[in-house]
DNA sequence: CAAAATGATACTTGG
DNA sequence: TATCATTTTG
């Protein structure tokens, strides 16, 4: 041990070897604070802390993932697998399976994602003949979740006439009853959605004092990482764990807090002291990572901000360069730059892609990144966004395990009932669902029983129903005996999906059914890694578990050297060589929505922080004139940000140092065309002739180009795949398109903001490729 | 009831 | 631009 704590400086050794009480460390960023929890834990280890008595709550499951593979290399495996670790939502879940029947739930309840949720929600506001333009169901769900993390059940929102009125004035005075609505068909189904997994577990621990007990004295030595982002209800279960032994560490970084918008409360980390008695206070103000350069830049921007604890963060790394902006035209331009840019310092200074990072604000805008280093073959991994699990294909397979494990789970049997298509339509499920709610049972008990109910349904459909049950039912019984895989695999092939995927045919489909075999492949690797179980139906609810909580991060492939693309809240944490911030724009970063008070614009400076910091030797700052959001060409001007950072630590390219970098930006639009790139010059813009000459809305009927159809056939025989990228030049916009192989049907558009559609021939079946809007028409 | 065509809507951020 | 919901058609 005494080898591992020399590593520490003395600001970092202090609460490593504070053994007992509470404590709270302000560790600035790249401060070495993992580095703390880790030595931390171990070191526990050392004085006799038993490891089943530790448990410590990190951000992510990787996290969790990594920090116990450090603690193995301490005081070896076997004690640290003994260690409760990994999020909130995980700790707690296995805690909820073991404990949930106090409350009611079965030891194997689903867990609904926010998609789930929404649905579900969806399905109630119909039910209640609401109208759902004043109850979106976005909204609704997000304002139930504020209850949730601010643990008000609907009882306490029924006594709270102020949350009452505060509904009633948003035009939504039927708010609670959705609210109860939705807590009891979750309960009915076994369901409990993310925010329950914490709200439950409160209850369970204020409802039950003999299992707080249990759980006090277990978890004697309490760990929280990323404090900063913990939301009251998490805040009070850590209060409730620690009250017995006050054994409580939590660390985090005010200027780091990111996750408001989800109810993360600053104020638990800035009133950390008042909680506990005696708090011991550290501060890790040195920084490990960056060069001074990045570091005084970061710090230049945060102290804009208001709110803050007092904090300096330094370090002695050498200056290094200064952080570069980069002005582009267009969101394309700014791809071709960022991946000329990393081409250029890959070859200069020989470093791997996995050196660098694309970090922005919106998922959205991973796009133009991706086209152009696919154009200049960089790999790269884009994280988040559609996770994998939340892909449609994979919900369907995941919905039929679902409900051979729950057949309560109400949204997974909407999901399968009816796919693969088995005649059994909208309005049946709809009479199932009423018959449901007037019988206080669940759907599938309804169909189980459809001859003992009074129900509006025709022999054949209920004929189908029954082989529905019966088909669910049988896969139950192989649950029994099979374990996740082989019952996965069976599912796929005797309920037609893959069939069903397979005669599909366009490349979309399969891609979906590679998907679907990703998935099968990645249940096989489970059930493989999975020790001897007690009963074999375990084996489909481990994974279930796993995947319900699995976030994109988690999914280390272990795959090769590639350059990371990630919204700048997944990044936190993580640290590269050259980062790259692209579209730092006003209304984009900081977002239009986080502008209206100042809190929320501090939330967006410190997201800016997080991403800064991210850089050890290189920060890149990039921004685009003009960008397609919703598939519009929108003006842009600089974010506030950029001219936040005292500009003695930034540096703007030159023109000239632009052009060595990448020769061939912005004006050369409708030049020479780059290599590996078909591009249309000015010959293919489309002739529109007038169609009617009545007012609104105008038609428009844009002629084929006869460049069109050639360069088709080109790339049918160029490229092998069946899509082909390339540009189209209308008017003065240049648009990116995809092309199926296919013949152009026809382009069309209509009223002053022209929309076009291009539909496309592929296999002799007319299919519309391509939707898109605004078309400048000249002449 | 299924499949196809059309229309709407969304771009914060995530466990 | 992609997806989802709704409407129309078969």
């Amino acid at each position: 041990m005494e080898k591992y704590l020399s590593q520490l400086n003395e600001a970092q050794l202090a609460p490593t070897i504070q053994k007992d009480g509470p404590m709270i460390v302000i560790a600035g960023a790249g401060s070495g604070k993992t580095r703390v929890l880790t030595f931390r834990i171990a070191y526990l280890m050392s004085q006799g802390v038993d490891s089943f008595n530790i448990l410590a709550l990190t951000f992510t499951n990787k996290a969790a993932r990594e920090m116990k593979g450090r603690i193995a290399e301490i005081v070896g495996s076997g004690e640290a697998k003994n260690l409760w670790m990994g999020t909130f939502h995980s700790v707690f879940a296995k805690i909820l399976r073991f404990e949930g029947h106090h409350l009611g739930f079965p030891s194997n309840f689903t867990i609904y994602d926010t998609q789930d949720s929404q649905r579900l929600m969806g399905s109630i506001i119909k039910e209640m003949g609401l109208d759902k333009e004043v109850y979106k169901t976005k909204q609704v769900y997000s304002r139930i979740s504020s209850y949730k993390n601010s643990l008000i059940t609907v009882k306490a929102y029924f006594k709270n006439p102020e949350l009452m009125e505060a509904d009633a004035m948003a035009r939504r005075p039927r708010m609670g009853e959705i609210y109860a609505a939705y807590v009891d068909r979750c309960f009915k189904a076994g369901a409990m959605d993310f925010d329950d997994l914490l709200l439950r577990t409160n209850e369970l621990l204020t409802r039950f004092p003999t299992v707080l007990a249990k759980y006090q004295d277990k978890f004697r030595y309490i760990l929280v990482d990323e404090y900063q982002d913990t939301n009251h209800s998490q805040y009070l279960i850590v209060r409730a764990l620690a009250d017995r032994f006050q054994n409580i560490c939590v660390v985090g970084d005010d200027a780091q807090s990111i996750y408001a918008f989800r109810g993360a409360n600053i104020n638990n980390i800035l009133n950390f002291q008042k909680d506990y008695d005696n708090v011991k206070l550290y501060r890790l103000e040195q920084n490990y990572r960056s060069t001074k350069n990045i570091v005084n830049a970061a710090n230049s921007v945060i102290d804009h901000n208001q709110t803050k604890l007092d904090k300096v963060v330094w370090t002695s790394n050498e200056e290094g360069s200064k952080v570069i902006v980069h002005r582009s035209l267009t969101d394309g331009d700014e791809g071709r730059f960022v991946a000329s840019s990393i081409f250029e310092n890959k070859m200069q200074h020989q470093l791997p892609n996995s050196d660098f990072a694309i970090l922005y604000r919106t998922n959205a805008q991973s796009r133009a990144m991706e086209d152009a280093l696919r154009k200049r073959e960089i790999p790269y991994r884009i994280y988040g966004g559609l996770s994998f699990y939340q892909r449609k294909e994979i919900k369907d397979v995941l919905a039929y395990l679902r409900l051979v494990l729950n057949p309560a789970d109400e949204e997974a049997l909407k999901r399968v009932i009816n796919y693969p298509a088995r005649g059994i339509g909208q309005t049946t499920i709809d009479r199932l669902m009423v018959a449901a709610n007037g019988y206080k049972k669940t759907i599938f008990e309804i169909i189980k029983n459809i001859d003992k109910v009074d129900i509006k349904i025709n022999g054949g459909t209920k004929n189908k129903l029954r082989d529905f049950a019966t088909l669910i039912e049988s896969f139950q019984v192989m649950n029994q005996t099979a374990n996740a895989f082989d019952l996965a695999e069976y599912i796929t092939k005797t309920t037609g999906l893959i069939k069903e995927l397979n005669k599909d045919g366009t490349p979309e489909g399969v891609v979906k059914l590679e998907n679907v075999e990703e998935l099968l492949n990645g249940i096989k690797d489970f059930v493989e890694g999975q020790l001897e179980l007690a009963d074999a139906s375990d084996s489909l609810a481990e994974f279930l578990e796993d995947v319900a909580l699995a976030t994109d991060m988690d999914a280390d492939k272990g795959d090769e050297d590639h350059v990371a693309l990630m919204t700048i809240h997944l990044a936190k944490g993580l640290e590269f060589s050259h980062v790259y911030i692209v579209g730092l724009e006003e209304d984009l970063f900081p977002s239009a929505m986080s502008m209206n008070t100042r809190s929320e614009l501090e939330e967006e400076r410190r997201l800016f922080y997080v991403a800064l910091t991210r850089a050890e030797k290189q920060a890149y700052l990039t921004y685009a004139l003009s960008r397609y959001r919703w598939g519009k060409l929108v003006d842009s001007e600089p974010s506030r940000f950029i001219e936040e950072i005292d500009e003695q630590y930034v540096e703007n390219l030159t023109p000239e140092e632009e052009r060595r970098i990448n020769p061939m930006l912005s004006e050369d639009i409708f030049g020479d065309a780059p290599p590996n790139k078909i591009r249309f010059k000015k010959a293919v813009q489309p002739k529109i002739q007038k169609k009617s000459s009545k007012k609104e809305p105008e038609n428009f009927k844009l002629s084929v180009p006869k460049k069109l159809k050639k360069v088709e056939k080109t790339a049918a025989t160029t490229d092998n795949a069946n899509l082909f990228d390339s540009e189209l030049a209308v008017g003065n916009f240049v648009k990116h398109l995809r092309f199926g192989k296919g013949e152009v049907l026809k382009i069309e558009g209509k009223g002053g903001d022209v929309k076009a559609e291009i539909r496309f021939e592929v296999g002799g079946v007319k299919k519309l490729l391509l939707r898109f809007a605004k078309l400048k028409i000249i002449g």
